[in-house]
DNA sequence: CGAGAACGCGCG
DNA sequence: AAAGCGCGCGTTCTCG
């Protein structure tokens, strides 16, 4: 690319200038700014170089060549408003040398408009101003003399930034700014999240490890006593296994068995080989059927949720596992998690007749509690505010949705004490996720493993009993025709591409409201533990994770009862924040406990 | 050898 | 035209 004028810079060295560059950038209004550090973390390095850029500021600060460094200056940033990309980085920068300056993530705006998405500066640099970014400096050495190269590259991140900031601001109305605000007024909760971690539990996990490793040694051995590796050479390979069924079943069997997307494979999911072992009832086969089942089960555990799990605790230091918590990566907006994705710790579940939590290893440090709480079928209650059905949100706070829908199923009304009655009822939440993830009769008939004719008579009877809720999908296609995007109910919109396509429109919605709540709920609640800390009580209570629609702080014993109280006071006023008025009876539900797997 | 596709599966 | 939503991550396997 040719350097443009657009790439000088005054490089500023003095407390003198830079006090002056920061105050003309606080009168103009919102300047880019960028960081270059010395390491990632203000624990173990400086900040180096600090770019500005609006539009009459070009500035690249040397804070090694002012005495006292960033950490005298950086309370001068505060009262100005700082376009960054990422902020999480340079918040927690700036909150380490003690100041607090009003940061704008600039994906976030892309985001607000676009919907959601993980992505880094450089994919935005190309994708919105067709600018490739070299990465050629990043991991280079900020601590010592800098090369013109250093510099220059320094001073691009925020010119970028600013371009890519302008350019957004200039197409966002006001819904937009609604929910880049929603999204940015998380940060805060968010860093308290990431940094605090969740204690654990490391010679428990082990124990559970320790006997899902006897049960993978049982499985591999029994399988192996059948099927030697001269016939399928990797135990762990799906489509060595499909290949080895494919020879040997009867096309009686493999006609019915599906089969994989893409390349046509016989599916290996245990959910299939548990359903079609059954075929061979009392047979080798199935006993070789299900148990290549339980040792798949098996092994996912030991992969994912194993000694991983105990290496990321002890790679912290502090025995905290510190994921991720990725603000707006979905399309929707929900957050998603990483490193590791804690949003996705199995539930407690029976593992060959034996009662297993891995929940049970997230604990609570001595003498405090975990405090949880969730929003309970917050979906379906969005659903019926958002397209405003009486009969819907009757029955979700008043009455019994899955009930009302499986006495249809049944033909009858059902006992909810007897197992059968359970059955039904659970059978009937898939009608109902069915809906909010926008299913047809067939979608659904497959998952419920019914008939097409059943699975329509179901979507007829939902639709025939709330009937504003089923028509909001339709109102979605219209609009996306229309404008190509979904306007989401705090304001901001999600492009849906030129074609409109149902469930997603029938979902997005839901979905998204669902996360406008709980951003509400969340910035509510890092204030107020802020308001506790501050007034020296609760000052060990922090928040730990969010799971979707589900918030988990940790407090001293003492103070997790009343913690519980605020928590629910906050999400009950975050829900108001986004549908004034709605009845919050029956809307949380949680509790206090040694663990996240022990919360009553 | 590394990157990416495909598949499967954990969660809400 | 295609039709249950959204994620992250582990493993295998192919491709260059």
């Amino acid at each position: 690319m040719a350097k443009s004028n657009n790439l000088k810079y005054e490089l500023v060295s003095t407390f003198r200038r830079l006090h002056a560059v920061v105050n003309r950038c606080k009168k103009l209004g919102e300047t880019a700014l960028d960081f270059e550090t010395t390491s990632l973390s203000p624990a173990s390095g400086r900040v180096r170089l600090v770019s500005l850029r609006n539009t009459k500021t070009r500035v690249l600060v040397d804070f090694d060549r002012i005495k006292g460094g960033f950490g005298k200056c950086a309370r001068l940033f505060e009262g100005g408003t700082w376009i960054v990309f990422y902020s999480g980085f340079e918040g927690r920068w700036f909150r380490a040398a003690g100041a607090d300056p009003m940061l704008y993530d600039v994906g976030f705006l892309r985001r607000a408009i676009l919907g959601g998405g993980r992505f880094s500066l450089a994919n935005m640099a190309l994708w919105d101003l067709n600018i490739e970014m070299s990465k050629d400096e990043q991991a280079s050495d900020w601590g010592s003399r800098l090369t013109r190269s250093q510099l220059d590259y320094a001073y691009f991140d925020a010119y970028v930034t600013w371009r890519l900031w302008r350019g957004w601001a200039k197409q966002a109305d006001e819904g937009h700014w609604s929910a880049f605000h929603m999204l940015n007024d998380m940060v805060p909760a968010v860093i308290e999240m990431e940094d605090a971690g969740m204690l654990f539990d490391s010679e428990q996990h082990a124990k559970l490890v320790k006997d899902w490793y006897k049960i993978h040694r049982q499985k591999t051995k029994l399988i192996r006593g059948l099927v030697p590796t001269g016939e399928v050479a990797n135990i762990n390979s799906d489509s060595q296994w499909s290949d080895y069924f494919a020879a040997r079943l009867p096309d009686t069997i493999l006609s019915g068995w599906p089969r994989t997307e893409k390349t046509g494979q016989l599916s290996m999911k245990v959910e299939t080989l548990r359903r079609l072992g059954a075929h061979f009832h009392g047979t080798p086969m199935q006993t070789f059927m299900d148990g290549l089942a339980d040792y798949k089960k098996v092994s996912k555990y030991l992969s994912s949720f194993g000694e991983s799990l105990i290496t990321s605790a002890n790679l912290a230091h502090d025995g905290r596992i510190h994921a991720r918590y990725n603000i707006g990566a979905a399309k929707t907006l929900r957050f998603s998690s990483s490193g590791p994705n804690v949003q996705q710790t199995p539930r407690d579940f029976d593992l060959l007749g034996k009662f297993t939590s891995i929940r049970k290893s997230f604990v609570a440090p001595r003498g405090m509690r975990l405090v949880s709480l969730d929003y309970s079928g917050i979906e379906l209650r969005v659903l019926a505010l958002l397209s405003g059905d009486e009969q819907l949100l009757d029955d979700v706070v008043n009455g019994d949705v899955h009930a009302e829908v499986a006495a249809v199923v049944a033909g009858a009304p059902i006992d909810r004490t007897t197992r059968a009655g359970k059955a039904a009822r659970q059978s009937a939440k898939g009608i109902s996720f069915g809906i909010i993830y926008g299913s047809g009769a067939m979608g659904l008939a497959a998952t419920m493993r019914t008939s097409v004719d059943r699975a329509q008579g179901y979507i007829d009877f939902w639709q025939d009993r709330y009937p504003d809720a089923f028509r909001l999908r339709y109102d979605m296609m219209d609009e996306v025709s229309r404008t190509r995007r979904i306007r989401m109910v705090e304001g901001g919109t999600v492009y849906m591409g030129k074609k409109p396509d149902l469930p997603k429109c029938a979902n997005y919605p839901v979905q998204r409201a669902a996360l406008s709540v709980m951003a509400m709920a969340i910035k509510r609640h890092k204030n107020s533990l802020d308001d506790c800390r501050w007034a020296e009580k609760q000052k060990r209570s922090r928040m730990l994770a969010t799971i979707h629609d589900a918030l988990i702080d940790e407090a001293a014993t003492r103070d997790a009862k009343l913690l519980l109280k605020i928590m629910e006071r906050d999400m009950i006023a975050g829900y108001l924040d986004i549908f004034p008025g709605a009845p919050t009876e029956r809307l949380v539900e949680g509790g206090t406990g040694p663990s996240w797997g022990e919360l009553n």
